[in-house]
DNA sequence: AAACTTTGACCGAAA
DNA sequence: CTTTCGGTCAAAGTT
């Protein structure tokens, strides 16, 4: 795909996204289709004074990676209030606003086997704290990720093999995701992966999957030809599939990760992290996605692993130096490519929901909501 | 004791 | 059919 299509593609996104939704797709039970999932990213833009400014995204420079630069948020209701953001402290309808400066951050959108990388300059939105723990943005089966020092990357995905990003091919992340051969679900599974780092290194802290979520490894692998050693870890929210492998060269660096399967339930909690919990600190804050879609989540606790996702990924990475936020990426691997297994029996593994276009356009939706969240989660 | 790693065995898919 | 490769299992070791 062009990189005129991808900006089309982000376009329609936000055209959708900005779209009132009908109520009855908001409704929680509605989450058991794929398509309601929609409600959940519109909600998200449309119910906060979001501004996305369009010049933000798709910008035809080139990719970079991190230039790590200027993240600017109001940590400070106050501040908020500057920059056009409501503040009702005592309600927790702070708005925070979220700055993607200047530096590009790059998104790459894989749909039907091709690829787009658009960078843009930066993105503001705002957002609210809930209080509990309704965040409701996570819930789906996409990614976002959020890695700290390693590049991480977050998709999720299946049906698609994976598919190595070139590695610190100009510092950017290159997200691919396509052909699928026949996935399979079980054994080798179809894993989406997207980026990787072009080569940041791990920072004293995080450990290599502290991206929101546990992760048990339950596995490793040298690859063939001295390749970097591969792990590999598994979700360990009760019921959830998601699983990811991580390649990681011998300093430490990541070099690839790749998500497969998608989360059944919310992010857990974060622990504190570091910073004294400043009131808000530590809880949970979360997009305000429009009314209740707690859908997934229920579906979660229920114990009934919510539909997944059909093909998408997601990656975000930050560079968290300084507190920084460098890059932000996502990638969408929409379904209804020829590649995709059409002969694919089980449908229970990953669907494809042929809704090609909506389907990604919920994705990114949904990748973004999460990305942002993760930054601020990671500023808080 | 629970939860997570480590690590070689095991297995199915592909060559 | 046999070998190779990537992914997973699971016992044993750690934390
Ligand atoms: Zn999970």
């Amino acid at each position: 795909m062009s990189l005129a299509s991808g900006s089309s593609l982000f376009s329609s996104l936000l055209n959708s996204s900005l779209k009132p939704m009908t109520p009855s797709s908001l409704s929680p039970v509605a989450a058991t289709s794929p398509s309601s999932y929609l409600g959940v990213p519109s909600g998200f833009f449309l119910n906060s004074p979001t501004h996305l400014t369009p010049s933000l995204f798709p910008s035809p420079t080139t990719t970079r990676a991190f230039p790590s630069q200027p993240f600017s948020w109001m940590a400070t209701p106050r501040e908020n209030q500057e920059q056009g953001g409501v503040v009702n402290d005592e309600q927790r309808q702070y708005n925070f606003d979220f700055t993607f400066q200047p530096t590009a951050s790059t998104v790459t959108a894989t749909m039907a086997g091709d690829t787009t990388t658009t960078s843009f300059m930066q993105a503001s939105m705002l957002m609210t704290p809930l209080e509990g723990d309704s965040y409701n943005c996570e819930h789906y089966p996409w990614s976002y990720q959020e890695p700290s020092m390693d590049a991480a990357t977050r998709s999720a995905d299946f049906t698609t093999p994976f598919e190595r990003t070139s590695s610190g091919v100009s510092g950017a992340a290159a997200a691919a995701s396509m052909t699928t051969p026949a996935a399979d679900v079980l054994g080798s599974g179809g894993y989406s992966q997207v980026a990787q780092g072009g080569g940041f290194r791990q920072q004293s802290g995080r450990r290599s999957s502290d991206d929101g979520y546990n992760w048990r490894k339950y596995g490793q692998k040298q690859m063939k030809g001295s390749e970097n050693p591969r792990s590999y870890y598994k979700c360990t929210f009760p019921g959830c599939p998601t699983k990811k492998k991580v390649e990681q060269s011998p300093d430490g660096q990541v070099t690839e990760i790749v998500y497969k399967g998608a989360h059944s339930h919310p992010k857990p909690q974060q622990k504190a992290r570091g910073r004294a919990a400043s009131g808000a600190a530590a809880s949970s804050y979360a997009l305000h996605c429009g009314g209740t879609n707690d859908a997934y989540s229920a579906g979660a606790l229920s114990g009934t692993p919510v539909a997944t996702p059909e093909n998408s990924s997601a990656s975000f990475g930050d560079d968290e130096v300084n507190g920084v936020c460098s890059s932000l990426q996502i990638s969408t691997n929409a379904a209804g490519g020829e590649d995709l297994d059409e002969d694919e029996p089980d449908s229970k593994r990953w669907r494809k929901d042929g809704d090609g276009e909506a389907g990604s356009i919920r994705d990114v939706s949904l990748l973004l909501c999460d990305a942002i969240m993760q930054v601020f989660e990671t500023f808080v």
